[in-house]
DNA sequence: CTGGGTGCAAAGTATTTGCATGAAC
DNA sequence: GTTCATGCAAATACTTTGCACCCAG
């Protein structure tokens, strides 16, 4: 488990042993639903509220020290910020992957021909993972 | 205004005027969000009901008569189905466009350097457009 | 000690469901 | 006439808020 108090207090938060642990599933799961992190929180704190949870991602969120990602039919799921980068969505069994993308030619291109400035891209890319591609 | 009496019809779904209300709403703005699209249908249908727009977004859904958006920090919008595209969104205004994107190649890379089978792509750009880049 | 965090309960918002009436076909 | 849609009200799901108590710093 990575010693993540630091870098909460960077954020100007107070490093509890409830965010730790979130930080710690996050960084441990990559992406998980709020439904899910708090099925895994419950275990290891049998009396956390799912308000604490939604608190706690929000004001994250509020620090970008983690980011939303929509999924096409399926619920948000939330990461620890890193650089940029893609995601595949599997369709069957919900797994997210991380996807390494070079999108700056397309999106200066895009740039190029129309009067929007670009600030960010989000691709979200479904299909079949490899196991289900199978079963 | 377009007919589309034989298109809701070829998907299962009667004609009501607040279904084709509906369907010209889209058509005419585009993107809409269910609360936006809701406030235009009060005026054309003054005892229309909320269940009702859900209801009708979600057969519409599923037969995949219109796509729903899923746009990053902000509500979902929905359109009409139409060919692959893209979406810029405006971060100050809420404005979205429909871009035309080639993807194939950048898809045809993932597919051929990862183990899972691509079956679409959601991309969104955001940023500034136009008019909010001089105000 | 002090300020901020947690957990509970309640409130608020978003979406879905059941059912009687009414309209499409 | 039959089937399906609408609109209302109630129910469910999701998220936020207020507050008393508690813990990190």
């Amino acid at each position: 488990m990575i010693n993540y108090t630091d870098i909460l207090r960077q954020h100007n938060l107070k490093a509890t042993p409830q965010r730790l642990a979130i930080t710690d599933v996050l960084y441990v799961q990559g992406h998980i639903t709020i439904e899910s992190l708090y099925k895994v929180m419950v275990k290891k704190f049998n009396s956390i509220s799912l308000a604490t949870i939604y608190k706690n991602i929000n004001l994250m969120l509020e620090n970008s020290f983690i980011q939303e990602v929509k999924i096409p039919h399926a619920k948000s799921v939330y990461e620890l910020t890193k650089e940029n980068h893609s995601h595949f969505a599997c369709e069957k069994c919900g797994e997210i992957q991380d996807i390494i993308i070079d999108l700056d030619n397309i999106i200066n291109e895009v740039a190029r021909t129309n009067t929007f400035k670009i600030n960010s891209s989000d691709l979200v890319l479904s299909g079949l993972c490899k196991n289900c591609q199978q079963n």
